[in-house]
DNA sequence: GTAAGTGTGTAACATACGATACACAATGAA
DNA sequence: TTCATTGTGTATCGTATGTTACACACTTAC
């Protein structure tokens, strides 16, 4: 975990930011981020905010990804969704605003790099940078597109093809077509149970769709199926 | 449908509004609302914005409901939500100042009278007024919560237990214990089939739960389980 | 080494739900 | 009136998934 002092003196971290924001916000923004934004490196699987505390800064991230997930009123683990690179927690947004306590939990999927934004600043710079105001409803609008697929995924979608989604999605969070991950871990993401996971997966290999050890999945290619011949 | 001149100066609408409106906005925010918008009044089931239709106008809901749903890419309905008094449409928001198409239909449940805002505002007063900015964010937050919700109860309850809620919450939203819908149109509110529904119906009826005769369910008075004796 | 914990395979069974098919009543148009 | 349309009840059947239970391999701590 590395902490930096994140000023625009700082040229190596100002240049990382330029590189990154410089599609999305105007200078004047970036300016700004820099000044009062801090820039952190985490170690994969590290839980950043957890229900109930209190949150004093808007993530960014960077490099890596997150996973967001919160709980129901009977206990139950819901996951909401991964952020990747350039994306923010839109719940955690309004806990900025309004809450100031976290309802869900965020933690790192893989290693990544955040930066936090001070939650004073957010409103300051609504009113401030266009920008900014449409970086913020555009990942308010994100999340809801998300969370809509989300539903049709579940409600019109076998299991099955749920899970080769998800570990096809896994993948490509990762980038690395090995995922070290257990049946019980998948069928809680899956809203299922380890016995039904551990069904499908044993299909799945029979399929070439997958190979598997321990602890470890390997997704193969996806088929290409092309019509014509060699 | 009644399309009235919206100035100040035209008192009824302005105490109307005044009193629907004072507990969330500031009165400059009002006066604006006041100069811009339109109040209309619509019939049932009358289709508001319909899916790929260009947007002008923010609706809030100053009484009745409007029924949200969108498409997925198979054509499958999705219904998104249901808004109520005082609430607007977060994906209609950032169809306003991103997309300009809308990506959901919407339409009146019961008579409902709607505010409409100018798009162009939204963010003209999202500079300038902080109830403003908090209205819209908490629009986001409420519609994300609720999505949340629905995912957690499609998932982790059964088709009865939905099937309840649903003619619950259907109730308090008419206002009316008696429903006048089809076993298809729930069906596909609940992303399932009229032969599932006519069971389940069945069975609720066999528990007083419900009364039914064609086009028209009863929901009858949620069972107090109080333990005292008579 | 042993023991405890964790991850996986597999079987037997219950069940909720979807799919299909058909009968029939209520409604409304001709 | 007759006919088409719409809404509902019901039966039969297939199947995906949950439940429970147990065996056993691998890993780690001791």
């Amino acid at each position: 975990m590395i902490e930096r002092n994140f000023i625009p003196a700082d040229k190596a971290c100002f240049e990382k930011l330029e590189a990154k924001l410089s599609a999305v916000f105007e200078p004047k923004t970036i300016d700004e981020i820099c000044r009062h934004g801090h820039l952190k490196t985490y170690v994969a699987d590290k839980i950043l905010v957890d229900i109930g505390s209190s949150i004093k800064y808007m993530p960014v991230v960077l490099s890596g990804s997150i996973k967001v997930m919160t709980e129901d009123g009977n206990g139950n683990e819901l996951l909401l969704y991964y952020l990747e690179s350039g994306e923010t927690c839109a719940v955690t947004l309004n806990c900025c605003t309004v809450e100031k306590k976290s309802t869900v939990r965020a933690l790192t999927e893989t290693e990544s790099e955040i930066l936090l934004v001070p939650v004073e600043k957010i409103e300051e710079w609504m009113i401030k940078y266009q920008s900014w105001r449409r970086y913020i409803l555009g990942s308010y609008n994100q999340r809801l597109n998300e969370m809509v697929s989300a539903i049709d995924n579940i409600v019109f979608h076998s299991l099955e093809k749920r899970l080769i989604r998800y570990l096809r999605e896994k993948v490509a969070l990762k980038k690395n077509s090995v995922l070290v991950i257990s049946h019980q871990d998948i069928a809680d993401d899956l809203y299922t149970t380890r016995v039904s996971i551990s069904r499908l997966m044993r299909k799945l290999e029979a399929n070439k769709l997958i190979e598997q050890q321990r602890n470890r999945i390997t997704v193969l290619e996806e088929e290409k199926h092309e019509a014509r011949r060699c």
